[in-house]
RNA sequence: GCCGGCGUAGCUCAGCGGUAGAGCAGCGGAUUCGUAAUCCGCAGGUCGUGGGUUCGAUCCCCACCGCCGGCUCCA
């Protein structure tokens, strides 16, 4: 068959033959002088220099990989698996292997032990795989049926892979060997161990076999593998400033909330400056939603279990719930949704369809059960603020309707800074509840509210809840990492189980559907996010203190008063640090504090009767009149006030 | 929940079988000093909780509580 490589030339080889057998013509022709990781094929798989090709196609055109492609790295990295497991089985010769893959941010592989890996057994490992490196030992790829393969790990005493062999459909398993070092395995791999470049084993933990708790426990060794070594170390300055902006850390230095033991955990205690930041955004959610015809609710934070048992959610959602708690012979239930208050004020009256859409929102406190080794500060919790809403609309509104909520997230989602999302749609599971018109009518105007606005999304097939399909966003902050966010769920069933009518224009009953939507997804989570994605140093128009006067001498704290009454008045958060300290001191405190303005007060400005700026970026604006300052907070007040 | 690690002053951490130490913060005093730490002094801890071992436990053992990391990103 004839192989066309990219930039690189075209070229003969025999069916089902590997492209190895091309390397030396292919290094011989490639201007780039050094030779691809891999090819990526048009279908986008990635062919390493090993497998077979077996098409029936007479030509097959590959996009060469090099180490600078995403994919490359990925294939560098499930060899360093490979080396990692090596390594461990040449120190621990009783260790069984399960799994190895490559993942985002470098490899794992998950081995058994009579006992848990250490740090100390971390360093040697780390040694031995080096010394596999140094060998520079080629990958060497093998078909096997079956039964060979089982009789080989059989052999090698590996039982999770004859289990795995097991579940493989194909009758032929594929090996990859280096050395003396077997292991089952589809590919795809790189020429030779010497082409990890830099390596680093990053830590040790459990894992269950395949994920199930029933099975039994793996310890998993996490590593990172790069091309380069510059690239390993961006790697771990990228790990070091992912520390630095922790929102466990950074909340408990600038005060802003605290989870606290004797509280309780998973439950989060907003402190004044922490409660200040949160209000600002509680505030513009509100006045924001007013102005697009929302309705704002306050609901209870209990309700009689029987509600829940109307709601489906004791049926669905129980593991996820506080327990029931008993008074005056009535169950009682705290409340992990806000869902069936709202659906009690549609309720109200007899609905008309003119008066569709109805669009109830609050910022609602649930309480779920959230086990206790997946909390996590402000970003997995048990009591936590959802800005929640509820549409109640006719099937002809669905469209329009989800196209708005769309605009609304996006809306709110860049006036932080997130201008990057990722969008999933999930459709109809395999178990679901509403007949299939529905469901197809609401996965089309979820689709089509994509495209409206032009969100490129991915499709989760089956993937959506029993209840109706969603689209999920998830944000992107400024360290590239992803968050979950906003959700969009459209809702067949509570309008089922609760009954739920309007009068048509056919003076008929007829089925609202809802909508159930969170923008920010919980305060609590979104300010978690937020803390990282600004490092702790909130935008002008967050910051709990925006402004702090800073006196050079005791001589001019009149002058101070007069400047920052005249700010407070304005409506600036402002703080005065007045005390007999060094300028310097008192700058440092501000810094740390990442209070987004200083204004420095001497004996000139006292005299020029002017202020001094410095921003908490280093610039300064020495001797400019107050009225300038105040012009440059107001035009940094609220970048998109008023813009809607 | 499970696995591993950790829990010492408000914070960050040292100590480790002979009943505790530093820096920062706090308090008192001195310093009035122009763009990221002025100096001196003082005070502060039932060493997560409860048991056990020991002449003696912050240190060793057990249980509990909490925190940190991880628990399919399919060979």
């Amino acid at each position: 068959m004839k192989i066309s490589v990219e930039g690189i030339g075209e070229f003969e080889l025999s069916d089902n033959s590997p492209l190895i057998l091309l390397l030396d013509k292919i290094k011989e022709l490639n201007p780039k002088k050094s030779l691809p990781v891999a090819f990526l094929t048009p279908s986008g798989e990635i062919l390493d220099w090993h497998t077979p090709i077996n098409s029936t196609a007479p030509s097959l055109s590959l996009k060469p990989l090099y180490p600078e492609d995403k994919e490359a790295l990925l294939v560098l990295r499930h060899t360093a698996s490979h080396v990692l497991a090596q390594a461990v089985k040449e120190l621990f010769p009783k260790a069984k292997l399960g799994i190895g893959p490559a993942i985002d941010e470098g490899f794992y592989y998950d081995i058994a032990y009579e006992r848990p890996f250490t740090e100390e057994d971390l360093v040697k490992i780390e040694e031995k795989v080096k010394e596999i490196i140094n060998k520079d030992l080629p990958l060497k790829r093998e078909e096997l049926s079956k039964e060979e393969a089982k009789a080989l790990f059989q052999n090698l005493n590996e039982d999770f892979k004859l289990e795995l062999i097991d579940e493989i459909p194909e009758d032929k398993v594929s090996v990859y060997r280096q050395g003396d070092f077997v292991d089952l395995c589809r590919g795809p791999h790189v020429l030779s161990t010497g082409e990890i470049k830099a390596i680093k084993l990053l830590s040790v933990s459990g894992a269950y076999w395949k994920g199930d708790e029933k099975n039994p426990m793996l310890w998993r060794i996490y590593g990172t593998a790069f091309f380069k070594e510059e690239d390993l170390s961006a790697y771990l300055n990228f790990l070091e400033e992912v520390k630095k902006r922790d929102h466990r850390r950074l909340g408990k230095e600038l005060e802003l909330f605290t989870i606290e033991e004797d509280i309780g955990p998973g439950l989060v205690i907003w402190l004044p400056k922490g409660a200040i930041v949160r209000r600002i955004i509680e505030d513009f959610w509100k006045d924001e939603h007013l102005k697009r015809g929302y309705q704002l609710l306050y609901t209870p934070h209990v309700a009689l279990l029987d509600l829940w048992k109307t709601s489906g959610h004791l049926d669905f959602y129980r593991e996820n719930m506080f327990p029931p708690m008993e008074l005056e012979n009535r169950a009682y239930q705290l409340k992990p949704m806000n869902c069936p208050f709202h659906i009690y004020v549609y309720n109200q009256k007899r609905r008309s369809y003119r008066e569709l859409p109805l669009r109830f929102c609050e910022l609602g406190t649930v309480y779920r059960f959230e086990r206790s080794g997946v909390l996590h500060g402000l970003l997995r919790v048990r009591g936590f603020t959802q800005d929640d809403a509820h549409i109640f609309c006719r099937e002809d509104q669905l469209q329009e309707e989800l196209v708005k909520v769309l605009e609304l997230v996006i809306y709110f989602l860049k006036l932080f800074g997130f201008e990057e999302y990722k969008v999933y749609l999930s459709t109809r599971p395999e178990k679901y509840v509403g007949d299939e018109r529905r469901w197809d009518l609401a996965e089309s105007s979820l689709q089509s509210a994509l495209q409206t606005l032009g969100l490129p999304y991915e499709i989760d097939p089956g993937e959506g809840v029993f209840y109706g399909p969603k689209i999920d966003l998830k944000i992107r902050d400024v360290l590239g990492r992803d968050w979950q966010c906003s959700t969009v769920q459209v809702d067949f069933n509570l309008p089922e189980r609760f009954d739920l009518v309007y009068v048509g224009e056919d003076n008929q009953f007829h089925r609202p559907i809802m909508i159930h939507r969170a923008l920010l997804g919980s305060l609590e989570r979104f300010l978690g996010v937020l803390i990282e994605h600004y490092a702790g140093a909130f935008p002008f128009w967050l910051a709990p203190v925006q402004i702090k006067v800073l006196t050079i001498k005791d001589s001019v704290i009149p002058y101070a008063e007069t400047v920052s009454s005249r700010l407070k008045s304005l409506g600036f958060r402002v703080e005065d640090d007045f005390r007999p300290e060094k300028l310097n001191y008192k700058i440092r405190q501000a810094q740390l504090e990442k209070v987004p303005y200083m204004i420095i007060l001497g004996e000139k400005e006292m005299e020029t009767g002017t202020v001094s700026l410095r921003s908490r970026k280093g610039e300064h604006l020495n001797n400019i009149t107050l009225d300038e300052a105040i012009e440059r907070f107001q035009s940094e007040a609220h970048p998109l006030f008023g813009a809607s």
